[in-house]
DNA sequence: TTGTAGGCGTTATCAT
DNA sequence: ATGATAACGCCTACAA
């Protein structure tokens, strides 16, 4: 049955003013000795613990939150993100938060600009960031930087920005939890085909990553699986059932795409009768999922990352503990029986 | 730039008094019409908040929520519950809200009653319980009930009780992921072994619903797949090899352990040499799951339900919204390589 | 029906 | 160096 003291009450006990004991609370000097003592004393015995509230509330400081990620009307992934933002909206505004969202094209880097501008005028207090853009991105990061805002990214690493949080996937471990699918589902896993799908391959060190873990899982065991490599372009005017036919080489026993980008395969009509691990919980891919065509899709958990991010960003900014660090979210193993389980 | 009003902004606004926004707001009546209207009118197109420091300052009702668990030094299951209580408890109790937790024996109805009886003399606003003993924890939750103290369940649902929420897995998907996954895993699944262990089967429905799954996979795809099912009781002085040898009549494909109690074939040295499918991320667990021993094991995420369990009882308290509902975490595949992914 | 004033606990200014 | 006091925004008892 905690009591809690006041101000008030513990001036009344040392038998000085509530002034006293806030200077004593704040260490601002100008406070005798025996007083300041006989103050400390009470305050240690009791475990005195401001409130809140009142501290919130008569220093009525409301901390700004801009947000800024892809556009989720221009590419789904980022869907799950919103959600997960919306989420602890109302629960950070119920705190005297406030939350701006804001949205940037995924395909123009003068978007993304423009809306970093707009979140500059916002003069936030702290910024969550997915970024896409690294070059322009790393720019508007050493911006917050320079006028210490702090700053979450999720999804995406930036290199060359100090102090910043990072909530993700370890893309590297991904890579070998797939290997290591193909290795449980396969009787024996001869020659595997890695393919890069993607529009454009600006964003190429996500695939790179996950690719490295997917190699070395196999090397590892001094297996002598085969692993082809082909990068398709999406945006290629040959079809890429073609750019596949004319690419591999050897039989394969599986297919490992490191996008989200599975579904293309089945919507293309290409159909190898072999195993094909994805990325991510598209509606298209979860098609052909549940339909067989994919076996497996590994899921970076979009919201999560948007919750997680917000949340750490919040604490950061409220107790002023700069702290950078990574946080590795789960690497998720979709199957077409536990997908239905896991709400977007 | 959203703007933040103030009960006295609005008042002048409406060219009232303070009183009388405040009547409109909480619809106490005694207002006349056309006041009213004025007031209203302004609400609604300043979408007005109130602030909720300065409410709940004012109110100054601290609200107390007790979590009640198994112990974890018991039952390591557990363990990650009470780390999502404490995740959330500091923000809690920086909001002015109290968060006790109280722990009882997983081995003893005694003493739960007993804590039980102990988290009543807190007099909680809110409780949030991880249940064992169905009928001492109805007796429970029917006090509760009467008090009209809104309490979430987390792990296992409680039949005959009203107004609960839960949070947890739901049980038969989970059974029917592991089918699948046998059915991925296996050129063909001729005959699959289920594998009821647990010390005692109080909670057997747990098994059970999993098995219901599990069986519903095959039986939709009318496979004349051979399920054997065995329980297994792990006090027994018979020797788990022993009853596992007299029990099983045919060779198997597959073994489902549908408790956390898959380790114990390994502990037991003993190896069928076909892949094993069980439940839970304890120590022992991810270490035959590391060996290869376990090939998946299935996660119910403890402390996110505790997370979500305590989120959601919050939000029921703040809103008054008493709105029973269910809520199905992600049925979570872990192999021996996403395993690291997943902090405890 | 309407308005006023006091106070929740903390902070910070202003006299003393 | 110290203490009194006025806010922060909301609620409510009481006065009008």
């Amino acid at each position: 049955m905690t009591k809690f003291y006041t101000i008030k009450e513990i001036a009344k006990l040392a038998e000085v003013s509530t002034g006293t004991v806030d200077r004593v609370l704040h260490k601002r000097g100008k406070v005798s000795p025996d007083k300041a003592d006989r103050v400390e004393a009470i305050l240690k015995k009791i475990d005195y613990k401001p409130n809140q509230l009142a501290r919130s509330l008569k220093l009525n400081k409301r901390y700004r939150f801009v947000i800024l990620l892809p556009d989720d009307e221009l590419d789904e992934y980022w869907k799950p993100c919103f959600a997960g933002v919306e989420e602890l909206k109302s629960n950070f505004e119920a705190n005297g938060m406030l939350v701006d969202v804001l949205k940037y094209s995924p395909h123009s880097p003068d978007n993304f600009v423009e809306m970093a501008q707009k979140s500059m005028d916002l003069s936030p207090d702290a910024v969550l960031l997915g970024a896409l853009f690294l070059k322009e991105s790393r720019e508007y990061l050493q911006k917050l930087e320079g006028k210490g805002i702090p700053f979450n990214l999720i999804n995406t690493e930036v290199e060359g920005v100090n102090f910043s949080t990072f909530v993700g996937q370890n893309l590297v471990q991904s890579g070998r939890t797939a290997a290591h699918l193909f290795d449980t589902i396969l009787p024996q896993v001869k020659s595997v085909l890695v393919l890069h799908m993607e529009e454009e391959f600006e964003n190429a060190i996500h695939m790179q990553q996950k690719e490295i873990g997917f190699q070395a899982y196999f090397s590892e065991r001094n297996r002598t699986t085969n692993i082809q490599t082909l990068n398709i372009k999406t945006s290629n005017p040959e079809s890429i059932a073609d750019q596949i036919n004319r690419g591999i080489s050897d039989k394969v026993d599986g297919i490992f795409v490191t996008t989200s980008k599975a579904f293309l395969l089945g919507e293309n009509g290409i159909d190898l009768g072999v195993p094909v691990i994805g990325y991510d919980l598209l509606e298209k891919n979860i098609h052909y999922l549940k339909s067989g065509k994919i076996k497996f899709l590994i899921y970076q958990n979009p919201r999560l990352q948007a919750f997680q991010g917000l949340s750490l960003l919040s604490e950061q900014v409220m107790k002023k503990t700069q702290n950078p660090m990574e946080v590795f979210l789960p690497i998720e193993i979709i199957s077409s029986e536990n997908v239905s389980s896991y709400r977007s």
